[in-house]
DNA sequence: CAACCAATTGGAATGATTCTAAGGTGCAAG
DNA sequence: CTTGCACCTTAGAATCATTCCAATTGGTTG
């Protein structure tokens, strides 16, 4: 059974509570998430998808990924002069990009940490979101 | 006097740390992002640069932004599908994304607070940057 | 002065993403 | 049912930001 079995009751309720259809297509890309967690971007999304759906266009895979955005099932992570890379991760967390191996990993960010982050701003700012990136090396 | 000029030493010494020249072209792309701290993109700051040396390149701006981001006199800012935006506060800081204006604030970072965020890392990480990107709406 | 390396320039090339127009799909009302 | 319509997908063109390239200019050093 695919990942997307499992979650496939999550994804068409999120998208019907959008008022969006749960297309073949949108499950495909949304599976491909979930199996390989590695921050890929469209393209390589594209790839992956069009191996078990050789039809499918990077215009639908661009259009499915920024669906998936907007029901809050998939978050964007962006590090410099890069392409967005996707993340279906809906935990708070942070990311670390690794210099040496390209490679991003999600570092879980604790609540409360969170909240003192977020208290760092004046009274009159009102954050919907916090993204954290760290660079540098993983030693090892 | 023109605020390059204040910072002339600062742009010259960093220069010259690195082996670098200090070109007319490089200061006056540092004056102009130290004159207007909105975090331009390097078009903008092109325009900028246009009005007072009418013959320099985009190619150049770039450039030059590149070789500032290199002396760690400049920082490059990503926001979603967007192109880079530079800021020359060198101070630790977060930004504020204003949805609504678009405009970027910056948020000053106490530095036991970039300690405790820096402190959810695995031993194993060793980081050089950490970026926080809020967004959402300021009220007023 | 000569030689060399650094820097600038304009334009071409690349890469990522968005746009557009045309065709397909499925639900809903009659 | 079956027709209409709004949603989706698709291919390819267009756009935007950035990088590359090759030629020229400029400054420094021997």
């Amino acid at each position: 059974m695919s990942i997307a079995t499992l979650q496939a009751d999550t994804l068409a309720q999120r998208l019907a509570d959008s008022g969006l259809r749960a297309t073949p297509q949108r499950g495909v890309v949304y599976d491909v998430l979930l199996r390989k967690r590695d921050h890929p971007t469209a393209d390589e999304v594209f790839a992956r998808v069009k191996a078990e759906r050789p039809t499918i266009s990077l215009a639908t895979v661009y259009n499915c990924l920024e669906t998936l955005v907007s029901c809050d099932l998939v978050r964007t992570v962006h590090f410099e002069r890069g392409p967005t890379r996707y993340c279906p991760n809906l935990r708070p967390h942070a990311h670390f990009h690794d210099e040496r191996t390209g490679k991003t990993h999600d570092i879980d960010l604790p609540p409360a940490l969170l909240e003192k982050v977020k208290s760092i701003l004046p009274e009159d700012y009102d954050a919907k979101s916090v993204e954290i990136i760290f660079r540098g090396k993983a030693r090892n």
